[in-house]
DNA sequence: GCGTGACATTTTTTT
DNA sequence: AATGTCACGC
């Protein structure tokens, strides 16, 4: 009897749904049904009996591929999900600490600090022990302090061989300790405590590994050391691992993400259970041969090539624009006419490798008027005001907590200034106390705050969540400050929002404590973007268009330097975690690709001449089609690009413009001196650097 | 204690 | 170009 949860699934997926009870390793590609597989998996398991849902863990990297996780699953079986424990690793890790906080050497009520918070309680430490933050900057040493937390290692793990590494290893500590006086935990911290718990605490670890028969793991290429050394500690002897992953998509190297960990799973838990999902449903032919093309290039890969049963579709676009405000008119038409011929706007992307380069395409965007929307940049509880108020609140259920006291001490203003804030930092270090134990001995202003605090606290006792929040938000005049800004208007009402979004959150959640509240704050940032309905053009970093897929995409500043970013293409590593990023882009599109790049673009307040990306290059020409500059009409001299710097009178060279040398190559015009017979120019060639030539006695021709 | 201007500093991002 | 950080002066 055909089984409707597999009907229309392809052999190779189906083979990865009902797979028997043993780890395995699922290589899947871009728009192979990854998701897919792995819900249909879950519900698989539990429809035919073979695992309640409370013996399974699913474990995602964000909070939105775990929502989307659970509604599909919630589609798929009539049954009722609770039980199951799906959600993202610092989620999960902090579900275990609250449950076990007392083994796990924490206060009940420990607060997560999130990359800010701990910042500055990075730059807090070093100011206490007056160490010189030229010499260790507060963001390096953040960088050193996670990335051996993520690596698992202690700062007793830390090895310090000279002065230098020897006082950053004591920082770590000092930090730890700092942390743990405090009762607050940082992200990587999280996973941390939560192995150690385990690690340490066996029974606990019998009872989670007998309890979960299945461990599913998503985009299981992102997973750092520590991550991958978590599972092996969740999964007891009876446990089946199931990871999904591709390793073509990796493109979180830079903060720890190992793809390591799929070779080594693949030996320790898979034995050699792989299944490739290769067929591809999103993309027509010429798109996947590029992407195919071009990830071929890299060497590191377990090796993968996508198919798909559609035919070959459109070419794909080459545009070369003469600068950045070139190419953003080009995409504006480009957007417009796909919009008349019946493309929503929401359906189509525009992709740049870095959030600076937004800018000028939303100008552009702006003045024609085209409904746009922008990804990343500020999420709603990162704003100050949220976290102005969010201290406040962490205070009330956590007075150990410095960092928040620090942050709403004096703001609104009251008069305590930082020499004041200093006398008490120093009174709660010799007693060993925090600053609000200190505060709380204090005279005068500082006592007045003290109260305030107190006061709120007895106030709000036997209020709901949203009724605390807006009692804080009024009493502790963080309203009446907002007010009284001619620009707070805004705050004022994320504010509000904030209270809405208590009261959406005690009707959802099963805990609806203030505590829960801090810690859903700080493990999700919001993703509540508001506006949602509107069919506007999406306009993202690459990076934030991991996982979805439009009808048709723009991939902007296809230049050197630019994308693949200077910054890591000095080493071969570094350029392949580009080109999987080049990859990730390519995959995103289902039928229309455009691929563009400017000869010149402001970049940092200045005009920069940057060639056309080598990825461009390693793309087959057959699936490409240049395209001509649009219809003479606009090339017509009065709308022409502003490129046109003249290089000296009659020398017949400007500035921008593309020239061919016998020994050096070709190169680009970028600054000329002088004029006539002595007028000289400075060429930015791609292979010899860049190099000033008499034109008298050059021998450059146009290209 | 607080506000202002000079100064540097620029990848990618989730939790 | 734009933003955040820091030191200085009121």
């Amino acid at each position: 009897m055909s089984d409707p949860l597999l009907d229309s699934l392809n052999p190779e997926q189906r083979a990865a749904v009902t797979l028997p009870h043993a780890s395995a390793l699922i290589l899947a590609g871009a728009g192979s049904g990854k998701t897919r597989v792995l819900t249909t998996r879950i519900a698989w398991l539990i429809q035919t009996g073979r695992v309640s849902p409370h013996g399974i863990l699913a474990v995602t990297f964000t909070n939105k591929a775990a929502k989307e996780m659970l509604t599909r699953i919630a589609a798929m079986l009539p049954i009722n999900t609770r039980g199951m424990w799906v959600g993202t690793f610092h989620g999960l890790a902090n579900r275990l600490l609250r449950t076990h906080w007392r083994e796990a050497g924490l206060p009940q009520s420990f607060q997560i600090l999130d990359a800010q918070d701990q910042l500055s309680a990075i730059k807090r430490l070093l100011k206490s022990l007056n160490i010189d933050t030229e010499k260790y900057e507060p963001k390096k040493v953040q960088g050193y302090i996670n990335g051996h937390k993520e690596a698992g290692r202690r700062a007793r793990d830390a090895d310090a061989h000279d002065e230098y590494s020897m006082q950053l290893a004591e920082l770590y500590e000092a930090y730890d300790a700092q942390c743990q006086r405090e009762g607050v935990a940082d992200f990587p911290e999280l996973l941390l405590r939560a192995y150690e718990l385990l690690y340490r605490n066996e029974p606990l670890r019998q009872h989670y590994q007998t309890r979960f028969r299945h461990i599913l793991i998503d985009e299981f290429q992102d997973t750092n050391a520590l991550q991958y050394r978590w599972l092996k500690l969740f999964a007891g002897p009876d446990t089946a691992l199931f990871a999904v992953g591709d390793d073509d998509q990796s493109i979180y190297a830079f903060r720890g993400a190992n793809t390591g960990n799929m070779l080594e799973f693949e030996r320790e838990f898979a034995h050699g259970r792989v299944i490739k999902l290769e067929q591809n449903y999103r993309s027509h032919g010429n798109i996947l041969t590029a992407a195919n093309a071009l990830i071929e290039r890299n060497e590191r890969r377990l090796g993968k090539s996508l198919w798909t049963a559609e035919g070959d579709g459109e070419p794909i676009r080459v545009f070369e624009a003469f600068d950045d405000r070139d190419e953003a008119s080009f995409v504006v038409d480009e957007v417009k006419a796909l919009n008349r011929e019946g493309t929503a706007f929401s359906d189509m992307a525009l992709l740049y490798r870095s959030n600076a380069q937004s800018r000028v395409l939303e100008h552009a965007l702006f003045t024609a008027g085209v409904a746009y929307r922008v990804y990343g940049g500020l999420r709603f509880f990162e704003r100050q005001e949220i976290r102005h108020a969010l201290a406040y609140l962490r205070l009330l259920t956590h007075p150990e907590d410095d960092g928040a006291f620090l942050r709403v001490i004096n703001f609104p203003t009251r008069g305590i200034g930082a020499r004041t804030v200093e006398q008490l930092a120093d009174v709660a270090a010799r007693s060993g106390a925090s600053l609000w134990q200190a505060a709380c001995t204090a005279s005068g202003k500082v006592a007045t705050f003290a109260r305030l605090i107190e006061g709120i606290k007895t106030a709000t006792a036997g209020l709901t969540l949203a009724e605390t929040i807006d009692h804080v938000i009024e009493t502790s005049g963080l309203g009446d400050h907002y007010r009284a800004d001619k620009d707070g208007a805004d705050r004022l009402e994320n504010l509000n929002e904030l209270v809405n979004a208590a009261a959406l959150f005690s009707e959802e959640a099963e805990d609806d404590t203030l505590d829960a509240f801090l810690a859903h704050a700080a493990l999700e940032a919001g993703e509540h973007q508001a506006e949602p309905g509107r069919d506007a053009l999406q306009l993202m970093t690459v990076h934030a268009a991991k996982g979805l897929e439009f009808h048709a995409v723009f991939i902007t500043g296809l230049e050197e330097g630019l994308f693949p970013h200077e910054q890591s293409a000095h080493d071969e590593s570094g350029l392949e975690e580009e080109r999987r990023l080049m990859y990730v882009a390519i995959t995103r599109a289902r039928r229309r690709l455009y691929l563009s790049h400017a000869q010149s673009r402001m970049l940092h307040g200045q005009v920069r001449y940057g060639f056309a990306s080598r990825f461009l290059a390693e793309l087959p020409d057959a699936v490409l089609l240049p395209l001509n500059r649009r219809g003479a009409s606009r090339d017509a001299p009065a709308a022409a690009p502003p490129r046109a710097t003249p290089a000296g009178h009659g020398t017949g060279y400007r500035v921008g413009q593309c020239v061919a040398h016998a020994k050096f190559g070709t190169g680009i015009i970028i600054d000329f001196e002088g004029g006539g017979p002595d007028a000289r120019v400075q060429v930015k060639f791609g292979d010899a650097g860049t190099k000033w030539l008499a034109l008298a006695y050059a021998k450059l021709s146009p290209a």
